[in-house]
RNA sequence: GCCGUCUUAGCUCAGUGGUAGAGCACUCGCUUCACACGCGAUAGGUCACAAGUUCAAAUCUUGUAGACGGCACCA
């Protein structure tokens, strides 16, 4: 079979998506087998909105290496696809498009309109990210796509609403809450962020106190604020200002009278010690008006200009016009007494970077305190979810849901899940999951449905069960897409989704989204199910630009997947994405895709090399089993010792990789296949092999295709495309080479089943013998490199060792001879040569090559030299230690003795050296 | 303010009580019939610094310096 000279990813890529998932081998109904373990992983869902970044690529990639890997494994494997409908970052789509297009307001067209706008911009460019998952070679169940705003999972939400109002942990209330004037809607902590300002000000207003002659000064960052003051706080065992408590203060620039409170909140020893009571736009400051029973005043509007509120002076303006103007009027006064710079840290909306202002709102919200035990209970109990990396995020995430406040659940867009709430006239709340339902409750039709929606984690913490079909209500019919598991394969009870696959056993997300998505989930799940949503949790790091710093449209340092895809492939994009270690920040380097690129191009061409002698055997060793090789092998003269080797070293990487993958040490999972295949399988199998290869020997094609079989199943969880494109191509590839449960599928190696690595394939002689060998020839090389010989010239090499390992040698002659390119090789108890030649010694044997005519004395004496000093370094440490008698009475046993082994051989090898030496002079 | 992470070869990063690793770059040599996206051979590190625990520390503890993250507060 002719194979292009190196490897084309975009070909490959082209061809199998399709396949893969025309052929349904992404749905778990692919799997026949009746009594299959299942396997699940919800995807986060991305926004509609977004189109896909390295972020998505990483994960994306650690899901699809665990779904393939327990799909080949046998596991009835679901990953479930989907979006989630991004309130905000839609609706401000919309209101763009709106703007430019026909110049209007979403007040122009209404609520009706506006949320048809929203469904077709959806439905036009929503699905950006999931063609883009396609090239990835994401393994998805597509049929399974879930849209969080689905009928289905609408309901759910609407019944997880009403279920938490009966229980009285969804309320409404008047609170201080996080405003943004842009977006117009109230945000959750969680969506602000923290910005540091600098030549920011704190400014000193002086307000005149009635009948004390005096005046008492206060300190704000926020002068405006001022005119909703309604009192003003000291502390009450503050001696500068305790005789004012009770008495009023005309609050300048108003007409008002506000009184002067004591309050242990105010830190004495802080700015003035006297503090602005302006309860309607400070948190701190509400709880104050709460405990002295002070009135709320709200000054703004919800785009942040002042209301009427604040006076006619004031009214319309914005909020930082009004700041000026009321420090401007204070000055006029005489009332302003300084302002000091002062750096702050203003709280930013995330999405639109608008200074959020704090602004008493009535809004719903969830009481957390149950879950949060259910939450704290499950990681107490059984350490659930298990995080990996396990530090720092366990400690954080417990920290984070002991501090839990309530969550702010109401959202003032028309882009989302309305509130199932609706009111009648006098304003009584009927809570009901339609509108039919509201109407029977409060016996009258004209009701007003509440106009906020919820907040989009709301849905998206259903995510876990409410994508498997489950919507919360009684006596529904689940659908049944799955059939049953259980240990009687006769019996096929039919199970629905819900039953299959929740808890789902990993989520795969950042840490960005661990508080407001992965606990929420975790907490609605628990509630709602009474099943654990996953048992473990990869928390993976964040890729950064070449810069060291996040990528960021602003810092323009971002690295677009696509384009990374097309320059050096998916698959050498997968694996490098991959080998980043779990949970670890990294600098985006091209380099590094690029070796993998190359990696990609090295599995290629050694495929090319397997297929040029690929001669049909009389021995069907495709289907045979493990055991049947074998056999077949000793009845047809036995395995070379580098067969056994390579059996060897593959079963123990598959063996280790299976320990990895099993702990999401992707980055371990990845260096083990890799250098499987390149230095193992490459550099020294095929090369011992290649003779016997190229002269047809058909056992020696039989076994490296064995070898390479196995190989290919290791690298495709990561390199998904190139791994089927070579692995169709092998003699003998078919479904019969399926795991058991794929039997009936179309031949593809996504079926195949995963190696196992079973421990009695492990050959430690093999091992050890082979590794003589290798070293034996690298030392010759290393001869030949270092005395700078032509490899034009040939020499004989002699090699002098214990029977034992020159049996070895012999029987590896003619691959010692041909990768050391020497013509002829002495075998013997002692070396027996002339003084011109070059010397080296192994931890088995010692060996010289006569260079007579060729040899620089000089530089074999340096070469010696080298290798003395290194070995006595090393003996000096090691003799060091085991003339410690601490060391000796202290450190185990095993340890002491294999210290004393490698000493006495040391000495053994230095006085070797040392005599070569002597004989050079 | 509280909690936490990182600092290892020129670069990007693994490792984690018992002789320092990879990829890339560098040096030398190879157009060897799978691959120059390659092959072979070298070189390169007192594992940030200091003290401690230990027979043994890059690995554990404490502190210092630098980089960074989360949470809280911010009159």
């Amino acid at each position: 079979m002719e194979l292009a000279k190196a490897y084309d990813p975009k070909s490959a890529e082209e061809d199998h998506y399709q396949r893969w998932e025309k052929s349904g081998f992404f749905t778990p109904e692919v799997n026949q087998n009746p009594a299959a373990p299942t396997f699940s992983i919800v995807i986060p869902p991305p926004n509609v909105t977004g189109s896909l970044h390295m972020g998505h690529a990483l994960q994306h990639t650690l899901m699809d290496v665990l779904a393939r890997w327990k799909r080949m494994q046998g596991y009835r494997t679901l990953w479930l696809p989907g979006t989630d409908h991004a309130g905000i970052s839609v609706q401000r789509k919309v209101v763009e498009q709106l703007k430019k297009e026909e110049h209007k307001k979403p007040t122009d067209i209404g609520r009706e309109e506006f949320v048809r706008r929203a469904w077709a911009w959806k439905e036009e460019y929503g699905n950006t990210i999931t063609e883009q998952m396609r090239r990835e070679g994401a393994s998805v169940d597509w049929s399974r796509h879930r849209f969080t705003m689905d009928e289905s999972l609408s309901l759910a939400v609407r019944n997880v609403f009403c279920t938490l109002h009966e229980e009285g942990s969804i309320y409404r209330g008047l609170r201080i809450v996080n405003w943004c004037p842009k977006d117009k809607t109230v945000l959750s902590d969680l969506e602000v962020k923290d910005e540091v300002k600098k030549g920011g000000q704190l400014t000193y207003l002086k307000y005149p106190v009635i009948g004390a002659g005096r005046t008492i000064t206060v300190a704000t960052t926020r002068p405006e604020t001022m005119l909703g003051d309604t009192a003003v706080a000291v502390n009450p065992s503050d001696d500068r200002y305790k005789d004012l408590i009770g008495k009023m203060i005309a609050l300048p620039l108003t007409d008002r009278e506000i009184p002067i409170v004591g309050d242990e909140y105010v830190d004495a020893e802080f700015g003035t010690g006297a503090v602005k009571v302006t309860p309607a736009h400070d948190p701190n400051d509400y709880q104050i008006g709460q405990r002295h029973d002070l009135p709320h005043l709200l000054v703004m509007n919800d785009d942040a200009t002042m209301n009427a509120n604040a006076g006619a002076d004031f009214e319309g303006l914005d909020r930082f016009a009004a700041r000026e103007k009321v420090v401007e009027r204070f000055e006029e006064l005489g009332l302003l007494e300084k302002v000091d710079e002062y750096e702050v840290t203003l709280p930013i909306c995330e999405r639109c970077k608008t200074v959020v202002e704090p602004i008493l709102s009535e809004q719903w919200f969830v009481k957390m305190d149950e879950m949060r035990e259910m939450a704290l209970d499950l990681m107490k109990s059984e350490g659930v979810p298990h995080f990996s990396p396990r530090i720092p995020h366990e400690k954080v995430y417990t920290a984070w849901l002991e501090n839990l406040k309530d969550w702010t659940i109401s959202r003032q867009l028309w882009w989302g899940h309305q509130i199932p709430a609706w009111y009648d006239e006098k304003g009584n709340v009927f809570v009901a999951c339609t509108a039919e339902e509201a109407y029977e409750k409060a016996g009258t039709r004209s009701l007003t449905q509440d106009p906020d929606v919820l907040d989009t984690w709301f849905s998206s913490g259903l995510w876990a069960f409410s994508t498997f079909g489950w919507t919360g209500e009684r006596n529904a019919d689940t659908p049944v897409r799955s059939f049953a598991q259980g240990a009687d394969k006769s019996v096929r009870v039919p199970l629905s989704d819900l039953d299959n696959f929740l808890p789902t056993d990993v989520l795969v997300t950042g840490r960005d989204i661990i508080f407001l998505w992965v606990s929420r989930m975790i907490m609605l799940t628990r509630k709602f199910t009474g099943k654990k949503a996953f048992e473990d949790v990869v928390i993976t790091g964040t890729v950064l630009g070449k810069d060291g710093k996040p990528m960021s449209k602003s810092r323009n340092n971002g690295v677009d997947p696509i384009e990374m895809f097309d320059k050096f492939g998916v698959d050498a994009t997968r694996i490098y994405l991959a080998s980043i270690a779990t949970g670890a920040d990294i600098k985006w380097n091209d380099i590094g895709v690029e070796t993998y690129r190359n990696f990609a191009n090295k599995i290629w061409n050694a495929t090319r090399f397997c297929l040029m002698y690929s001669e049909t055997s009389d021995f069907d060793w495709a289907t045979a089993t493990e055991d049947e090789r074998k056999l077949y092998r000793k009845e047809k003269g036995g395995l070379t010792l580098a067969d056994r080797w390579i059996d060897s070293r593959a079963a123990k990487t598959a063996h280790a990789l299976n320990r990895a993958l099993e702990t999401y040490q992707f980055h371990e999972a990845v260096s083990l296949v890799y250098h499987f295949f390149w230095d193992d399988f490459c550099d020294w199998y095929i090369e011992l092999k290649k003779d016997e290869i190229t002269e047809g020997n058909i056992l020696a094609t039989t076994h490296i295709f064995w070898v390479l079989d196995m190989a290919l199943r290791m690298l495709h969880p990561f390199m998904p495309y190139l791994t089927e494109e070579l692995w169709l191509k092998l003699p003998g590839s078919s479904n019969e080479l399926h795991h058991e449960a794929y039997i009936n599928a179309e031949a593809s190696i996504m079926l195949a089943g995963f190696p196992v690595g079973n421990p009695k394939w492990f050959d430690d002689i093999a091992e050890k013998e082979m590794e003589a060998v290798i070293d034996a020839i690298k030392k010759v090389r290393n001869i030949r490199a270092e005395m700078n010989i032509s490899t034009a010239v040939s020499f004989t090499v002699h090699i002098a060792a214990h029977s034992y390992y020159q049996k070895v040698f012999v029987e590896n002659e003619a691959q010692i001879l041909k990768l050391a390119k020497a013509e002829s090789l002495v075998i013997s108890d002692e070396l027996d040569v002339p003084k011109a030649s070059a010397k080296a010694v192994t931890d088995n044997a010692s060996i010289a090559i006569p260079l007579e005519g060729l040899i620089d004395f000089d530089k074999e004496c340096e070469r010696l030299l080298n290798q003395i000093t290194k070995l006595t370094d090393e003996k000096t440490r090691l003799d060091g230690q085991l003339s410690n008698v601490n060391f000796l009475e202290r450190a185990p046993a095993e340890k002491v003795d294999a210290l004393r082994e490698r000493s006495v051989e040391l000495e053994h090898q230095i006085q070797t050296l040392k005599n070569n030496l002597e004989a050079l002079s």
